[in-house]
RNA sequence: GUGGUUGUAGCUCAGCUGGUUAGAGCGUCGGUUUGUGGUACCGAAAGUCGCCGGUUCGAACCCGGUCUUCCACCCCA
């Protein structure tokens, strides 16, 4: 055997089963998505580098796949640049697109772009690989499919409540109970560093507290001294640490500690407001629960923040996430467009289904009914009987080759087909069908049209 | 990007402290007179032991590099 040939680190080939299998998953998000209202779009896989250069902090810059410009590339790179070797700055003159990081800034981009055509407020979903050059680890691979919905042109907090009910949806849609909605609100972030003298410090101090159930309290304080907020402020936080229970006892508790922050009351509200909505409509299998350490996507974010894990016993990063971002259509000019939008992971769901073995035995398709190749005459009458069972809307196939019978067998066996037809000399004069089920071992002699009834 | 980990037939793995022609199970293929299967029996094919280099009389085994796997950090779906 030659060299085995291999496929890039994290990325996958799928096979007819894994596709099955995520098609499933696709078809639920779609239906939903579209039961919510939502309307499809697609961007291209890539886009110029300004327009994702820059808008997920110096990490995701990082992981941005650069696509090198075609053509004598480095005749752009004087030999001063050259010598000096800064990848970033040679970067920007060798490669001007980049591979799509996520959906939301390219929707950005299209909602900017086609401001004129659309109606606002436009509910969009868009199913799409993205890519990352991250290091791969479980369930978190380079090229990577995410299931967005977003809305723009409005801030209705009526939008949240309807986000949280369409993750419920899904997620019962899917049959995997017992998923955490997590939620919380960057302007009560905002309001406890501002509480705690730390504005200036907002991302340091809530990727620590992000830490929070992961390094434990005394190392998140620990991080927060490193990072220069004062010890008084850490003080202050000391409610935060234990806060607990129910959404409404915890927000009584953060209103007792953001009584001077008029940013983090309105994020009190906003909450309030959320949690209302959805207590009065209720939830079929999921929970919401308020995470005063969720901090996701600040670089965007202004509002709600999003995050969905899966259900407890089942070690998986999150498996959806997303939030309300004010001014994300503002970096390419369009002010004033409120957005809210969230994210399913669907290569995270998919292992996670996996996991606990939910997927609906129906998912794989194969063909119903083989017949059996007994030589060209037979395979002839079979050809005249598979196209009038397709044309009714069965799927059958004849086995090509005129193969020993066992074989045939084993091949319907192997594809799991359920029905095998035999159709050779004696058949072929008395003009019948012997219709075998493959499970049980039954056959019997029957004319087209009971055959057709019984694969109907 | 940092630190660690893994890599032997299609798959899952074995291979003692480096020593002659690298093994097993499953699968594949062929056969048990090509009209009946998923269970039986017989037989066969299949590995540059991830790749490159080094140490050694000799390396799947030791050393270095590289790629890959998985894990932690970072970050994230």
């Amino acid at each position: 055997m030659a060299q085995k040939p291999s496929i890039p680190k994290g990325t996958r080939d799928f096979n007819p089963e894994e596709v099955s299998k995520r098609n499933y998953i696709f078809n639920t998000i779609k239906k939903q998505f579209e039961i919510f209202g939502f309307q499809p779009i697609e961007t291209p896989s890539f886009e110029n580098s300004s327009t994702l250069m820059g808008k997920y902090g110096e990490e995701g810059d990082r992981l941005i796949f650069k696509i090198l410009n075609s053509g004598d590339f480095l005749s752009k790179v004087d030999d001063e640049l050259y010598t000096a070797k800064d990848s970033t700055k040679i970067t920007s003159r060798i490669s001007e697109k980049a591979l799509r990081y996520d959906l939301t800034v390219p929707f950005a981009r299209y909602v900017v772009q086609h401001q004129n055509e659309i109606d606002f407020p436009f509910k969009r979903y868009q199913i799409q690989p993205v890519w990352r050059a991250d290091r791969p680890q479980k369930g978190r691979f380079r090229e990577f499919f995410q299931c967005d919905a977003d809305v723009v042109g409005s801030d209705s907090l009526w939008q949240e409540v309807e986000f949280v009910q369409l993750y419920d949806a899904v997620f019962s849609a899917l049959d995997l109970k017992g998923v955490t909605i997590k939620i919380n609100n960057r302007k009560i972030l905002s309001g406890i560093a501002e509480v705690i003298g730390a504005q200036d410090k907002l991302i340091d101090f809530t990727v620590a507290l992000d830490k929070l159930d992961k390094i434990g309290e005394e190392k998140v304080k620990i991080e927060m001294l490193g990072k220069g907020i004062p010890q008084s402020g850490i003080d202050k936080l000391q409610p935060l640490f234990s806060l607990k229970g129910s959404f409404g006892t915890q927000i009584e508790e953060l209103k007792s500690i953001l009584n001077t922050s008029e940013e983090g009351k309105k994020g009190i509200e906003e909450l309030e407001f959320i949690n209302q909505g959805i207590e009065t409509l209720g939830l079929k299998t999921a929970n919401l629960q308020l995470d005063v350490t969720l901090a996701r996507g600040l670089n965007y974010y202004t509002g709600a923040i999003f995050e969905v894990a899966a259900p407890e016993g089942v070690k998986m990063g999150s498996i959806g996430g997303g939030g309300r971002y004010d001014d994300l259509t503002g970096i390419f000019g369009l002010k004033d467009m409120s957005g809210v939008g969230i994210s399913f992971g669907l290569d995270r769901i998919a292992l996670v289904l996996e996991d606990l073995d939910l997927f609906p035995e129906t998912v794989t398709n194969t063909v119903n009914v083989l017949f059996i190749n007994f030589g060209d005459a037979e395979a002839m009458v079979s050809m005249k009987a598979i196209k009038q069972l397709r044309d009714n809307g069965v799927s059958a196939e004849l086995f090509p080759d005129n193969k020993k019978t066992i074989k045939q067998f084993n091949y319907a066996n192997k594809r799991n087909i359920p029905f095998v037809v035999l159709l050779g000399e004696s058949e072929m004069h008395s003009n019948t069908f012997t219709l075998k089920n493959m499970k049980t071992g039954d056959q019997e002699s029957l004319s087209f049209d009971e055959m057709l009834n019984a694969l109907q």
